[in-house]
DNA sequence: CTCAGGATGAACCAGCCG
DNA sequence: CGGCTGGTTCATCCTGAG
């Protein structure tokens, strides 16, 4: 209890930095560290087209043409406080990050606030200090002298790393808490079929649901990143999984949930688990010294008809076997781009229909939509079975069905898990950006489902009263589920691999401002 | 204007070897 | 320990066609 209530106070310094010295903006609740994280900011409700409608197997979408005034309003407002903190020294990563997280409609004072608490927290954990003394430190810090030391003391430490937002540390020193090893083999706490030890966990009380949540993004991000995710999700050790144990193509990805990890079953029938498993009928052209067994992650660009031409031209230009030097070529180009064995001296790129079936995706889902944008969709998106086996244990919890809160939906991995798994969705409110995707979903809820879908296009629109009125109307979530925005954090970001603070990977905090408003809501029933 | 396709490394880790 | 090599990676930018 007294940890609870000491690791509240530490995301609140982290969060929102309402600190003692700037009551005099308007800070809302200066009271202490009590639970909920979550406040109310204004009554004014700031969403539209509600009607209160709950026909069974209807859906709603929150338009938002009427909002695009407001809309520019809120880009030329963030702009000027993003300039205004420029021209006191912050970055623009630091100035986004907290608009990001208090909201645009921020008083500059708080804004600023948040952005040193940040700095102090970062000095604190790159001392390594313990949970309690971080507390302790955070406490002190908005006592005035001392905060504006560590500030200093944070500042120069990063002038002295280079200031990199891509998390550059030194990594000399052994005790660096930011380091995340992943596991060898990296079949998370269990894996269906795997005869290696399971792992049991404890969870800290304040990660325990209701609701149930569920948050997903790539595994090999940038140093710290998985650290500070973590941090944020109060401290529930990371599952991490290649979905290459599962199925014949990998997919190495870090899951923080708050699920049981007992009595999980697989989806059945199991995927097939190696190439030839999947697709038999490329063993005919497949060269001997090929020996992948297994495809990479399937990503989102496919390879230009260049490559597959550069090879093929190789190849018919030497002998069979071909020199070494050339088989060194292919097969690393045929790694990069995941190719597959389609004719020849042919090598070729999955089709979108293949990419669903590795992922666990019912054919044709992403049909529809240009072949671009499917494998856009496709390589953003969830290994189903992976997802599935975590996701099993809500079956015996849950016989009359689930209502579910889905962030960054996609093309709908999750809700095809649950619906694979025999999981009804009595409700699920799903956000997700992308229309294409949007439309993927609904054809496929429309096929499939008779339960509620309510759509909403943009995370940063869902505010807490909103948040408040779903809570309300449906009697609560029972699982908020979500992979946040891996853009700034994958490794094939050639332009802007910029860690968790970048334009959409920060969209992370956005999914635990709205989990805590989740737990807040349904708190207060 | 939209759209599809082609060109575009670097970060991180692990293993090896001197 | 440090340098080297090899493997892998939910992507972005630019251009030209329509």
């Amino acid at each position: 209890m007294i940890h609870g209530k000491d690791r509240l106070f530490r995301l609140r310094c982290e969060i929102q930095a309402l600190g003692d010295d700037d009551d005099a903006v308007g800070n809302h609740s200066t009271s202490g560290c009590n639970p909920p994280i979550v406040e109310d900011d204004d009554d004014d409700l700031d969403f539209e087209n509600w009607d209160g409608d709950d026909d069974t197997g209807g859906r709603e979408s929150s338009s938002d043409d009427s909002g695009y005034e407001e809309f520019l309003r809120e880009m030329s407002d963030k702009d000027e406080k993003i300039n205004s903190l420029r021209d006191m020294g912050f970055s623009e990563d630091e100035a986004n990050m907290a608009i990001t997280i208090c909201g645009v409609d921020a008083d500059l004072s708080v804004l600023v606030d948040s952005i040193s608490a940040s700095q102090v927290t970062e000095v604190c954990h790159s001392r390594n200090l313990s949970d309690h003394q971080v507390t302790a430190r955070c406490f002190d810090s908005f006592g005035g002298r001392k905060r504006a030391r560590l500030i200093e003391e944070s500042k120069k430490k990063r002038k002295r790393y280079g200031g990199g937002a891509q998390g550059k540390r030194p990594s000399s020193d052994g005790s660096d808490e930011e380091s995340m090893p992943l596991p060898k083999p990296m079949v998370g706490f269990n894996l269906p079929g795997y005869r290696g030890p399971s792992m049991t966990r404890v969870l800290p009380e304040l990660a325990t649901g209701p609701p149930y949540f569920y948050y997903e993004n790539v595994a090999r991000a940038p140093k710290g990143v998985w650290a500070k995710i973590t941090r944020f999700l109060f401290d529930i050790q990371p599952e991490f999984v290649d979905s290459l144990h599962l199925c014949a193509a990998a997919r190495k990805r870090g899951y923080i949930h708050n699920l049981p990890t007992e009595n999980r079953s697989p989806l059945l029938p199991l995927p097939p688990k190696t190439i030839f498993e999947a697709f038999p009928h490329y063993k005919k052209w497949w060269p001997s010294w090929d020996q992948r067994t297994h495809l990479n992650c399937l990503q989102t660009c496919m390879a230009p008809a260049t490559v597959t031409e550069r090879i093929q031209q190789k190849l018919s230009s030497s002998g069979n076997p071909p020199p070494q030097s050339v088989q060194k070529y292919v097969r690393h180009e045929c790694s990069k781009w995941n190719l597959v064995w389609v004719g020849k001296d042919k090598a070729a790129p999955l089709e979108p229909h293949e990419m669903e079936y590795l992922l666990g995706f019912p054919k044709d889902h992403t049909r529809g939509v240009g072949k671009t944008q499917r494998y856009k969709s496709l390589g953003n998106s969830f290994q189903v079975d992976t997802v599935a086996y975590h996701l099993s244990v809500l079956r015996g919890m849950f016989p009359n069905g689930v209502r579910v809160l889905s962030l960054f939906t996609g093309i709908g991995g999750g809700e095809v898990a649950l619906h694979k798994l025999g999981i009804h969705m009595r409700v699920v409110v799903s956000v997700e950006i992308g229309e294409a995707n949007r439309q993927i979903l609904r054809s496929w809820w429309d096929q499939t489902q008779t339960g509620t879908l309510i759509e909403i296009a943009d995370v940063k629109s869902l505010k807490d009263d909103e948040i408040a009125t779903y809570v309300r109307r449906f009697g609560g979530f029972d699982l908020v589920i979500g992979g946040s925005p891996c853009n700034n954090l994958a490794g094939s970001n050639r332009h802007h691999r910029d860690g968790l603070e970048g334009e959409h990977s920060s969209l992370f905090y956005d999914y635990f401002r709205i989990l805590n408003s989740v737990k807040s809501a349904m708190a207060n029933m």
